[in-house]
DNA sequence: TCTGGGGTCCTAGGACCC
DNA sequence: TCTGGGGTCCTAGGACCC
């Protein structure tokens, strides 16, 4: 660690929602919210009154009345946010991007050339504001953990350098809710012990922050606020696993739906398997049932898969387990396929020996001939589109399901 | 009549190995 | 009147982050 404020955490706000105000002027100043169903993200005129991200629209109405709603203009958010992360490597190419509109810097290589780090940020906020249209909010501090609090505590566009000489000033009045891993279950477990402010939550102060965390809350939490800060900033990794699902309301889980669901996100996730050679040895579904409890069920495979109809097949019978062994449940409300324990797959490998419980219908494919579908598939795909062929999924379509072009702004590298 | 979708990490028990 | 100790992998669940 460096004795400056060398870490930036730069952070756009209200992201989607600010791109929305940017392309239309008459939404500007207006309480916005990008979603139906769900809100996406809220304008901080939105938010004054209580709407936030993750919302469900109608709760987000009844808080807010004069609540827009506005489509997605998807392509634009990966644009204008690329363009932001071109600013930010203008100043180091220590630029560690955590998703579509968050990076952390390190500029203790930079400072000779750009000047202090309170000066790089707030250069960095100009010219994304000036050049792109955006609000950004800049932290600066001596580690990523600190400087995410400090770009939290700036927000809405504003620049926050903490001093290291005042670390803990800085943090004391905060509540406990800033600190990197504690979410909402510990945060009111907190609140039960009377716990509110990180300040209370370090009860000696010559005590790292860590070591309480370990200590209050078992090692994990401690474990993961330390995490973040033992990993300098660098390149993003690649992705450790590739999943899709879809969440449909209530429907009865029958062999139709569950086909359906399945193979359309199966696709999904063995096509961005294939399309970067890669593919994985374990299969997880994971099953949501009214009242937001969740089962998984996986198996790990002694070769690697990116085969779309194995992968459904494999992922019926999962799912199909899961369901026997949770017979009181009559509906399911969400499904998803995950591909983990990845490796890379530069050639076309024999496919692997099916589960014996899996089901497969007859006439369906084996062998080399699924290869063929899922090559002549993806060859079409990288000629003319994602959209032009694949699983027509009327149950998805018209359960309103979200658009990919949406999808694809969260998925990470493979 | 609970809230989307893409991810990471930690824990804990059991199997299995040496 | 039973059996140590360490390590790894698999599976299921859960919290969290963006």
């Amino acid at each position: 660690m460096g004795d400056g404020p060398t870490i930036l955490h730069a952070d756009l706000d209200a992201f989607y929602a600010s791109v929305e105000q940017l392309l239309d002027p008459a939404l500007r100043g207006r309480a916005i919210a990008v979603g139906g169903g769900v809100v996406l993200a809220a304008s901080y005129e939105a938010r004054v009154h209580g709407v936030s991200g993750g919302m469900s629209g109608w709760r987000a109405r009844q808080l807010c009345p004069d609540l827009l709603f506005v489509g997605g203009h998807f392509s634009e958010y990966q644009r204008l946010a690329d363009e932001v992360m071109a600013v930010l490597g203008d100043f180091t190419p220590l630029v560690q991007r955590m998703s579509i509109d968050e990076a952390f810097l390190d500029v203790s290589g930079s400072t000779h050339l750009f000047g202090a780090p309170q000066v790089i940020g707030a250069e960095i906020r100009r010219r994304v504001r000036e050049e792109i249209g955006l609000p950004v909010s800049v932290g600066a501090a001596r580690t990523k953990h600190l400087a995410k609090i400090a770009s939290q505590v700036a927000k809405p566009d504003g620049l926050v350098v903490v001093d290291p000489a005042h670390e803990l000033e800085f943090l004391h009045p905060l509540p406990v809710g800033l600190v990197w891993g504690i979410g909402p279950v510990t945060k009111q477990r907190l609140a039960d012990r009377g716990i509110h402010t990180i300040g209370e939550l370090a009860a000696s102060p010559s005590e790292s922050l860590e070591q309480f965390l370990g200590r209050a809350l078992g090692s994990k939490v401690g474990a993961l606020a330390a995490n973040i800060d033992h990993r300098r900033v660098q390149a993003s990794e690649r992705a450790g696993s590739v999943g899709a699902q879809s969440a449909f309301g209530r429907a009865l889980p029958t062999p139709e739906l569950l086909r359906e669901v399945l193979g359309h996100l199966a696709d999904r996730v063995a096509g961005r398997l294939r399309a970067r050679q890669r593919a994985g040895h374990t299969v997880t579904v994971r099953l949501r049932f009214p009242g937001m409890k969740s089962v998984t069920r996986s198996i790990t495979l002694p070769a690697p898969l990116a085969t779309t109809l194995t992968l459904t097949e494999i992922a019926e019978m999962l799912a199909l387990r899961a369901l026997a062994e949770n017979a009181d449940q009559r509906q399911i409300t969400l499904l998803a396929i995950s591909v983990s324990k990845l490796i890379d797959q530069p050639v076309l490998q024999l496919e692997i020996p099916i589960p014996p419980d899996t089901p497969v219908r007859p006439g369906s494919p084996a062998g080399a001939a699924r290869w063929a579908v899922d090559h002549s598939m993806d060859a079409v795909r990288r000629k003319f589109g994602r959209g032009s062929v694949g699983y027509a999924s009327v149950a998805l379509s018209a359960r309103g399901s979200v658009p990919d072009e949406f999808r694809e702004l969260a998925e990470h590298e493979l």
